[in-house]
DNA sequence: ACGTTAATTAACGAATCAGCTAATTAATGC
DNA sequence: GCATTAATTAGCTGATTCGTTAATTAACGT
């Protein structure tokens, strides 16, 4: 089972986000295209790309020597739904929300 | 400024994930309870919430001695943001979405 | 079968992370 | 001012993570 906390920890990483990203702009590319691109040796980067295939992030599919990879929707959607989840805070923050709408802009923290 | 990658770093650890999913469902409590709940030490915990509060994913407001946390709605927006942020990409997947329903469930990756 | 290409697994070192206890800062109540 | 309560920062240790090079697996073309 693919679990919601290994999804962002394969996305914490700046060298998967961006393959994840790469992978939604141009669709299913060949782990050599992505090696290709990534300042990075070819085992590290299947390191990394086994890291999002077990976090159910990217589909492999395989053809002959290839590898195609691509980003899975569902997984896409279950972080969405997860953000969204919780329709107590989200009605309680509304409120919250547009009353201090510019007031506090994301940044006045620690 | 709070990246993506900070805020995806801070959910993929257990300790933090259950602290915002917590905040979600109760609203805005203490670090002192916080730490009541979860089997811990109080300075663990205290990194934990400066982790989520550098990331933009929670708000800090002081009261007295206490600090009260609570979960920041346009963090979980920018995360939602990103996941829908691709339109080629949900676009071209709507087909196989639908086609593969019920045909690939989430697991068959490896 | 042999060499080539594509990608992965193995083994190792440097850096980061999560936990603990001890010490420190800050506000409240007498 | 002093003790108490609330929470954080400091210093240390064990475990995990990310990168490298070397070795291995697998399929293709001749």
């Amino acid at each position: 089972m693919t679990t919601l906390i290994q999804k962002f920890t394969a996305l914490s990483d700046a060298t998967r986000l961006s393959v994840v990203e790469r992978l939604m702009a141009e669709g299913e590319l060949p782990a050599g295209a992505i090696v290709a691109q990534a300042d990075m040796s070819a085992p590290a980067m299947s390191r990394h790309l086994k890291v999002l295939r077990e976090a159910g992030l990217i589909h492999q599919r395989v053809e002959g020597t290839k590898r195609l990879y691509s980003v899975r929707p569902e997984a896409m959607r279950a972080i969405a739904d997860w953000t969204m989840d919780h329709k107590t805070f989200w009605d309680a923050s509304l409120d919250r929300l547009e009353a201090h709408l510019a007031l506090s802009p994301e940044g006045d923290d620690t």
